[in-house]
DNA sequence: ATCCGGATCGCCT
DNA sequence: GGCGATCCGGATG
């Protein structure tokens, strides 16, 4: 699908908001990786907010405070944090708001769009295609994100993520974020309505 | 120096 | 629905 990848890279002032405005906004981005040599891109379907010192649920919750690894999250608007999660996965955010106010959008899932063989390449032939890259660690591995990507850019290769078309505001559904346990019911969890690739 | 728990996933029952 | 994998950051002694 030519032209489909080709779009505008979401500039720096994109993410200079409160993250709940920039997850919700992600929706429908196109998330653009060439690491490793391949090219596999994929819409954005669902992001979760992680909104600043005050939210328990952030790994720079003012309890913790700026650490090495939540490094990026202190850092511009628009660059990566990407931490490793249970030891095993990767899992790829974009940090959000003024320099110095750490925020950030968890990327949970994409629906793919281009690259389908190298993402079942990294992930396993046994793979499904909805299993691909419907959580936050899947979608990493599909697209060959590691800690090599902490505090990358995102608008140059190797990985981008580039304007896409905006999804109806009645596809959009909210609720609280997976998998956290302090914070548990606020509703920062952003997704699209009945998507496959959605987690859950 | 040691301990604990986690923004997950996949395989098991 | 439960559990093990497999590691690191942060807290405690």
């Amino acid at each position: 699908m030519p032209g489909r990848t080709g779009g505008t890279p979401l500039p720096s002032q994109f993410y200079d908001r409160p993250a709940e405005e920039v997850a919700r906004d992600l929706l429908g981005a196109v998330l653009v990786s060439t690491i490793g040599g391949a090219t596999t891109a994929g819409r954005i379907v669902e992001a979760e907010a992680y909104v600043g010192p005050h939210d328990p649920a952030s790994h720079a919750a003012e309890r913790i405070g700026r650490t090495a690894r939540n490094e990026a999250m202190f850092g511009p608007p628009g660059i990566a944090y990407v931490y490793r999660i249970y030891g095993v996965h990767w899992c790829l955010n974009v940090v959000t708001g003024a320099e110095g106010y750490p925020a950030a959008v968890l990327i949970r899932a994409v629906e793919p769009l281009e690259g389908v063989d190298a993402m079942r390449r990294r992930r396993g032939d046994h793979c499904s295609d909805r299993g691909l890259t419907s959580g936050p660690g899947k979608l990493a591995a599909a697209m060959g994100i590691t800690g090599r990507e902490n505090g990358h850019p995102l608008d140059r290769p190797p990985l981008m993520i580039l304007e896409g078309e905006a999804v109806d505001p009645s596809e959009i559904a909210v609720g609280p974020r997976i998998g956290v346990t302090r914070a548990a019911d606020w509703p920062l969890r952003f997704y699209v309505r009945n998507n496959p690739w959605v987690s859950r």
